[in-house]
DNA sequence: CCCTCCATGGGTCGGAGGGACCAGATTCAA
DNA sequence: TTGAATCTGGTCCCTCCGACCCATGGAGGG
């Protein structure tokens, strides 16, 4: 699971991407910035494994913060512009990554894992392929068969021990075994938060 | 079900608007176009209830776009300028309401609402309260503010009912009472269930 | 003014759900 | 062949949940 921040003034652009991006399997939204000097004091707060940021914000831009941070998680550089000058300063501000807003959301997804996998690349002149791939999180990742099959089943609706042993042709004592061990890979406690879970993953 | 057809050349708010609108319970997104001819072309192909359009994309731009189909369905320009002469514009060439993409994701899904109403708006002239409200379906509509804000963090995966007391900042007793006759308005009988409903109402 | 709805709270009680532990059968890779 | 993982099933225990009963104070409509 990859924790990121979102640091972008355009609100239709940050909620836009906070709920597409929640929706990727392996990625987790933690919070997101409107101006560079919020997103330094959310950095300290939520502690991300990537951070996306804006060039252009109101007050302190996405490239001051970036510069008054040096040591900080990887950074992602978004912008409208395509130009040399700010992608050179963007690199010189110390971020690991440079994208357009005119890319694809997989594409962006991809440059997170890569920024979280602790590589740096530019936009146009790295090979992003191997990360294209969604991974899930290590929890729903150790999921098996079964398991995968009564959370779908959670997340439709089914919730009773009762009516779960009825679907899957077992006892009542198993699929509390199969959602006791969900539970476990997925950290959570119970049916309700399993379910939340199943659906986020996209089950 | 308001049907939209989302035209802006940056795939990353357009992704991204697309899953987040698409959440939203009386919004359906019929498909997206990257430039003003793109926007035309999909027009007549999908026959959307509202367009939201950017105002700079490459090409045709979206005013150009909207000039040359008037009698089309209500169209909502968005814009990163907050100019008074791109508002002028948009207007003239058209369009019902015109919002900066600095406004929160609820308000954008309320101008929808009002264009799909027939009502003509423009964002810090109108009230759009009217509109904040999601239609939702015979059982949620009948949901109480109280139970609405439970139900959320039931979405959000607070499942226990000490957690959600805590949170509510009510006895463990009312928490019980609320969920009850939340069970009784979804028509479900758990909370696993109710979650379930919460996220496919778009809580 | 009265009546309804909402939010808040109380109590009881049976049963469902979750935690901890164990164990046989099967499959499959080391 | 041996061991690990999976699926299946079990027992015990105790907490928590959901159903049903009720009460009070405030807001809003007729």
């Amino acid at each position: 699971m990859i924790r990121i921040l979102i640091a972008d003034d355009h609100d239709l652009l940050r909620d836009g991407l906070e709920q597409a991006l929640g929706a990727v399997p392996d990625i987790q939204v933690l919070g997101t910035a409107s101006s560079g000097s919020d997103l330094l004091e959310r950095l300290a707060e939520l502690s991300p494994d990537v951070i996306m940021v804006d060039v252009d914000m109101p007050g302190m831009s996405g490239l001051e913060a970036l510069g008054s941070m040096r040591g900080g998680p990887p950074a992602i550089v978004v912008t409208m512009h395509e130009s040399m000058k700010v992608r050179k300063q963007a690199i010189d501000s110390g971020a690991v990554g440079f994208l357009s807003k005119s890319t694809p959301l997989p594409r962006l997804a991809a440059a997170m894992r890569a920024a979280a996998a602790g590589e740096s690349f530019i936009d146009g002149e790295y090979d992003l392929s191997p990360h294209m791939d969604a991974v899930l999180d290590p929890g729903a990742a150790a999921l098996t068969a079964r398991e995968r099959e009564l959370l779908s089943l959670l997340a439709t609706g089914v919730s009773s021990t009762d009516e779960l042993a009825d679907k899957l042709f077992i006892s009542q004592k198993t699929v509390k075994n199969h959602l006791a061990s969900i539970y476990d890979k997925l950290a959570v406690s119970d049916r309700a938060q399993a379910a939340v879970e199943a659906i986020r993953l996209g089950l």
